[in-house]
DNA sequence: GAGTTTGAAACT
DNA sequence: CAGTTTCAAACTC
């Protein structure tokens, strides 16, 4: 089928960044109960994932690395190894390529954007029975719609590889995977032609049918699923779901343009191989959960991306509405009769945020009742995606700048100390709107966030700056993960808007990146995310993104103003902090041993944490948006002004300039709306931004005729003409200019003027003097001034 | 710029 | 949760 129009392929992306070549090493394959199999998803493992980000569409390629014969041996055969999740910019193109060996560690690797280009709508996109399930996260951008569309092989997408990166055979088939929105990127899935692929079992799909679909992942009601494959899997059956669990996953014609917001991915990989023989388990179910509950516009479906050969890979792509929802997805893949090795690939696309999540997950049978969740069938049989549903958060966040992508730390449900055995290496979440840098592993990169109250609006907005706009009195920060350190986990949840998560060398695993410190870093607007110390890189890969900041200018952040601090004994990791306070790293600060910087993630993450754990809402705004306006705008605590009368800036209610309210404990308040006291401050404070609007704008406006004066009066000059006006500001016309101006002034005190008209009368007898002395420049050698 | 005041944050 | 201490900003001189 055709879907896509040339119009479609117009607002395909064109804008590829040059990436290095990623290379993600497998996360140590840690099975996790909740993950375990189809069969027991939901219940055994939550999984607590929660990525908001807008994410910008990328370009992902999703291969083998093995040459063409062995691709097709990967693709038969399960791949028990962890994936890792590779952040990759924006403009980085990813590819995943399976090993073919079982413990060999399913890769992710950056490639040129050059290849993406190409999308033919009528090309079949059958996965040949490969199912993906390396745990590498991929965000999406915040865009509406995402294609997949299967790209006709062409040359230039294997001369695009990066080094390093895997060599896309020939034959292989690629599935783009568009994100149509603002930035028009797009994400490849590059996948082994199914004609290599031997003779995979069961359920091969034949031929296929030009498959392409543009899934919406707007939560439209009325798009219908679309079914690619000819076969469909049992497993593809739409699970039941109630609509409240139920995360709204639209698979649409290109046709429909979806308002949805960020896309959120959802790679899963296998939890656990061990013991799966590729002969085992006939079906890879991929299970996730979505955490949140809010939103479900519409039901599951099920959807089919494209034939496929083996019976046993199934992808899940579910879009969710709100970027607050975690969804969670844990991929079984066995295929006991199969003598084919699977990896799913589940995507998982969300409204707001692109969202990656990788659960290792038990191979278990898909006929076992399952939790609500969410079934998208991709491709054949083989290709299905459960998307169980959960409260539990156990899914670390990390956004990674530029890319948009979503990292996201599976935990297993049990507790959050299991960071290790999260089945993907590294997730990426995205939070704010502002650009972030994330280095998850090897790889560098920046990637805007956006803020966790954009992320919960339900209407998608293109990420830009606009994210920025989304959230109100939020910065966005980056939260970089550094080693996995299971006992910290940070509350993502209230973590500052828009921080972001990188990953770090911290032992939280995690480092609190604010926007503040993206825009610091991204001078050039660009970011460098990780430091060369502080992220270990398991494969020594490093990846370098040049990526706007949380998708904000580089004007926008350096515009920002902001106080620096004083700090002397907190190391600027309390509260005391302004800086620490707002989630932004010191700079130009007059601070002494400063440690709220990244050369002390580590530090700075517990601090993070310590904050959190004290009071989980400590780095939320305090003073809350009123809902019809700044009138409403109350502290969340209120004050405890004892000595001020919440005059002073020392009240906090006073200094956001909002009146004390009824939370507050303030003690001979006289900052409410009748006090007299008030008033006349504000009057005062008034009257003072009066006159100091009206001294920059008499001055301006000088400044603007003496200027224009001298313009004018330029071509004369050059013309040989006689002599300019200025030419008679003499040292005696200039102090008759000022014996004027004293007079005036004089005359305005005289008369009881106030300072402001005082101000007024002078200037205007300046304007007067300076005109009498360009009238008289042509009347005489030696102009008069007479007040 | 030094010292004081103030109230939030941190601590007990 | 209340009382105390610590801290850095706000303020005064």
């Amino acid at each position: 089928m055709d879907v896509v129009s040339p119009e479609l392929n117009i607002l395909l992306p064109d804008e590829i960044m040059d990436t290095e070549a990623i290379v993600m090493d497998d996360d140590p394959p840690a099975e996790s109960p909740a993950a375990s199999g189809q069969s027991q998803p939901s219940d055994d493992a939550p999984i607590p994932m929660e990525t908001d980000v807008l994410a910008v569409p990328e370009i992902v390629s999703l291969c083998s690395d093995a040459p063409p014969t062995q691709r097709t041996q990967a693709l038969t055969t399960s791949i028990t190894t962890d994936s890792t999740l590779c952040s990759t910019t924006s403009a980085t193109q990813l590819l995943l390529t399976p090993s073919i060996a079982s413990s060999s560690p399913l890769t992710l690797r950056p490639a040129t954007a050059s290849t993406l280009t190409a999308t033919t709508p009528k090309t079949t996109t059958s996965l040949g029975g490969v199912s993906l399930t390396s745990g590498g996260l991929q965000k999406l951008s915040a865009n509406h719609q995402i294609i997949l569309n299967k790209v006709a092989s062409s040359p230039g997408a294997d001369t695009t590889r990066s080094p390093g990166t895997t060599t896309i055979t020939p034959g292989g088939q690629k599935f783009m995977v568009t994100a149509i929105g603002k930035s028009g990127q797009s994400i490849v899935l590059q996948l082994p032609h199914t004609g290599s692929k031997p003779g995979s079992g069961q359920g091969e799909a034949k031929a296929n049918p030009q498959h392409f679909k543009v899934l919406t992942i707007g939560g439209r009601t009325d798009m219908k699923p679309v079914m690619v494959g000819q076969a469909v899997s049992s497993a593809s059956q739409i699970s039941t779901l109630q609509a409240q669990q139920l995360k709204t996953v639209q698979i649409a014609k290109k046709t429909q343009v979806s308002s949805a917001g960020p896309i959120k991915f959802i790679i899963t990989k296998p939890v656990n191989n061990k013991g799966l023989t590729a002969q085992t388990s006939v079906s890879n179910v991929i299970t996730g959960r979505v955490l949140s509950t809010s939103s479900p516009v519409t039901p599951p479906r099920t959807i089919t991306l494209s034939e496929t050969l083996s019976s046993n890979s199934k992808i899940a792509i579910s879009p969710l509405k709100s970027p607050s929802k975690l969804t969670m997805v844990s991929v079984a893949s066995q295929v006991p009769n199969s003598p084919q090795k699977s990896v799913s690939l589940p995507l998982n696309m969300a409204h707001l945020g692109q969202q990656i999540l990788v659960q290792q997950s038990t191979a278990t049978s898909p006929a076992k009742p399952m939790k609500p969740v969410q079934t998208v069938t991709v491709g054949g049989p083989q290709f299905k995606t459960i998307f169980p549903l959960s409260t539990s958060s156990n899914v670390q966040q990390i956004q990674v700048p530029g890319s948009r992508f979503h990292y996201v730390r599976l935990v297993t449900a049990t507790t959050g100390s299991s960071t290790g055995q999260a089945g993907s290496h590294c997730t990426n979440s995205s939070m704010t709107a502002k650009p972030m840098v994330v280095n998850t592993a090897q790889v560098r990169m920046s990637v805007p966030i956006i803020p966790a109250q954009t992320m919960k609006q339900v209407v998608p907005k293109p990420l830009t700056s606009s994210g920025q706009v989304l959230t109100t009195q939020t910065q966005q920060r980056l939260i970089m993960p550094a080693t996995p350190l299971p006992q910290i986990q940070p509350n993502l949840t209230n973590l500052p808007p828009g921080t972001m998560l990188a990953p770090g060398s911290g032992n939280m695993g995690y480092t609190v990146l604010p926007a503040h410190y993206v825009t610091q870093l991204q001078q050039s607007a660009y970011v460098t995310l990780a430091s060369s110390s502080g992220f270990p890189t398991p494969t020594g890969i490093q990846t370098q993104a040049r990526l706007p900041l949380n998708g904000l200018s580089t004007s926008d952040a350096a515009s920002r103003p902001r106080k620096p601090c004083n700090c002397n004994k907190s190391q600027c990791l309390k509260l005391y902090c302004d800086c620490f306070a707002n989630g932004e790293f010191c700079q130009s600060c007059n601070c002494t041993n400063c440690f709220n910087n990244l050369e002390h993630e580590t530090e700075r993450a517990k601090a993070i944490k310590a904050c959190l754990d004290r009071n989980p809402e400590a780095f939320k705004p305090k003073i809350g948006k009123g809902k019809e306006g700044e009138s409403d705008r109350r502290h969340s605590k209120g004050c405890n002004c004892k000595r001020s009368g919440c005059l002073k800036n020392y009240c906090e209610c006073y200094e956001a300039k909002i009146m004390c309210s009824s939370t507050c404990k303030c003690v001979g308040c006289k900052n409410f709306e009748e006090s007299p006291e008030r008033k006349t401050l504000m009057h005062l404070a008034d009257a003072a931004e009066v006159r100091v609007q009206q001294q920059t704008a008499a001055k301006t406006k000088l400044s603007s005729q003496i200027s224009d004066l001298f313009t004018r009066t330029t071509p004369a000059i050059t013309s040989g003409g006689g002599r300019m006006p200025f030419t008679f500001v003499t040292k005696e016309v200039a102090e008759a200019t000022c014996e004027c101006l004293l007079e005036q002034a004089e005359q305005a005190e005289l008369i009881q003027q106030p300072q402001a008209t005082a101000e007024r009368m002078i200037l205007e007898e300046f304007g007067r003097c300076l005109m009498r002395i360009i009238g008289s420049a042509g009347k005489t050698d030696c102009p008069s001034i007479n007040c």
